[in-house]
DNA sequence: TCAAAAGTGTTCACTTTACACCCATGT
DNA sequence: ACATGGGTGTAAAGTGAACACTTTTGA
């Protein structure tokens, strides 16, 4: 099941609307920013890049500015009493209810003018208008079962396929954030278990491939990726097989949940 | 060459010494608060972890509070109009006068209660009480020719042999963030060259590993370190040896700077 | 029965590991 | 001459890539 609830949906006349929705979130933000110096400490910012995986591609959830149509990141500020993996933790909880999900920390984003010029018709003021040093964090999420939550300022929130991003308006340094991201877990794919939040709770080895051929781009040789994911021991068998598809039923398995989190702390070998 | 100078070097009577120190450093903190307010970004600092080789066992740059006679790890705040390398790179000329090192962010450090307790007896409006994000960048320079530079706050600056840490008196996380630094420096040797800012123009292959051995913290074997470390492609053999030593006099490399940069940008290979 | 996907086995090449051997040098 | 460290070679074990073969299934 694949719900997409995303906040205010305002259609029908388009310039009017627009006119409209602009005035009401003008305000929205602007009393936004005033809840905000209460909240939060200024100049730091996290965005989360949550990736997702719909059994073939891998998406990464963005939003929807409403006043501009740009895609952005979900992400949001460090509350005072709390640190970035917390607050990195309560973002992705804000956008898909989802919880005790692996979130890696890859790269810290503090060039000069990132996010001065969003909001520039904006008061000076304006919390939005500060500088912000931005620290990114990645997660993999099951793409299924995610009731997306739109914010305040989005109209929409969808899953954009990796490969499509370069054909959408992407806000600030965004698509810098994401492919930096990618490039980090393409990094670890090599010594941490992946899959765990992103495929279904019983899965078969083909899916498991597909899944890493997403993630790094290129295809693997099917017996060399059964034997080297084996050994791994991450693996639990099944007695079952995936009945319904053509073809030969493939075998189930489940990740042995003490291994995997044993050596996703650890890493897989050598260190 | 070796030279340590350290600012101030006040000694004779303690007692005395530390009260009169307190008061001059008391005026000298908060009016450098002033100033801070100035030119920096609030709730933002750069440590720098600074790995140093002495030819047999790694060192870590510290510094030592006037105050409390705690040791700490060199730092500074990130300023209004540059990023957070841009401040890395800047603090680490301060305190050694280096320029042109390779600089990795390995870490943030966002912990509640990191530094506020350190300046606990000074004013609330005080720059340094503030709740600070530290990123943390590390750097791997030559032991030798370095004339160590104490800041205003410090009483000296020493290189620290990792070993010796545990018996240090180091102030808030610092420990943390040298046991992290070094476990991100074992990570990226064996996929990024080392060596050009840690050992002379010209080197032998024996000191080469040396330095291997104490990065990693375990010994290594002689002749497959040589036939891995020639086949990176970052060595070039001179038509010399290094004579005076007793026993065979070891051949004399120095690294192909154009490949070590290049291997230094794209990884080592499998990326 | 057949095509297609799943699962397993085999071969070859290359890397890693352990270790042996020779070389050069100062004492 | 010999102890010590430097430099090179080699065999065994392990790993990864390519690919072939068998099995299972629905059509």
């Amino acid at each position: 099941m694949l719900t997409i609830s995303c906040g205010l949906n305002l259609q029908y006349n388009p310039t009017f609307v627009i006119r409209k929705r602009s005035m009401d979130l003008r305000e929205i933000i602007i009393s936004s920013s005033k809840e905000a110096y209460q909240i939060y400490v200024p100049h730091i910012s996290v965005d989360t890049v949550i990736f997702g995986f719909n059994g073939d591609r891998l998406t990464v959830l963005l939003l929807k500015m409403k006043f501009n149509e740009q895609w952005f990141l979900p992400g949001g500020y460090l509350k005072k009493d709390e640190n970035l993996k917390s607050a990195a933790t309560r973002i992705l909880k804000e956008k898909t209810q989802l919880d005790h999900i692996f979130l890696q920390e890859f790269s810290v984003f503090s060039d000069l003018n990132r996010s001065e010029e969003t909001f520039k018709d904006f008061p000076d003021d304006l919390w939005h208008k500060k500088r912000f040093i931005s620290v990114g964090y990645y997660a993999l999420v099951n793409y299924k079962n995610i009731s997306l939550i739109a914010d305040e300022l989005s109209e929409s929130c969808d899953w954009i396929f990796l490969h499509d991003l370069e054909t959408l308006p992407i806000i600030m340094d965004h698509h810098k954030i994401i492919k930096k991201a990618l490039s980090a877990l393409r990094k670890q794919i090599s010594y941490k278990p992946i899959g765990l939040n992103l495929l279904p709770e019983k899965f078969t080895l083909p899916e498991l491939q597909k899944l890493y051929e997403a993630i790094l781009g290129r295809s693997l040789n099917r017996g060399n990726f059964y034997k080297k994911i084996k050994n791994i021991g991450i693996l639990k068998k099944l007695n079952e097989q995936r009945k319904g598809g053509a073809h030969k039923a493939p075998d189930l398995y489940t990740f042995d949940r003490e291994n995997y989190f044993r050596i996703l702390q650890n890493g897989i070998s050598n260190w």
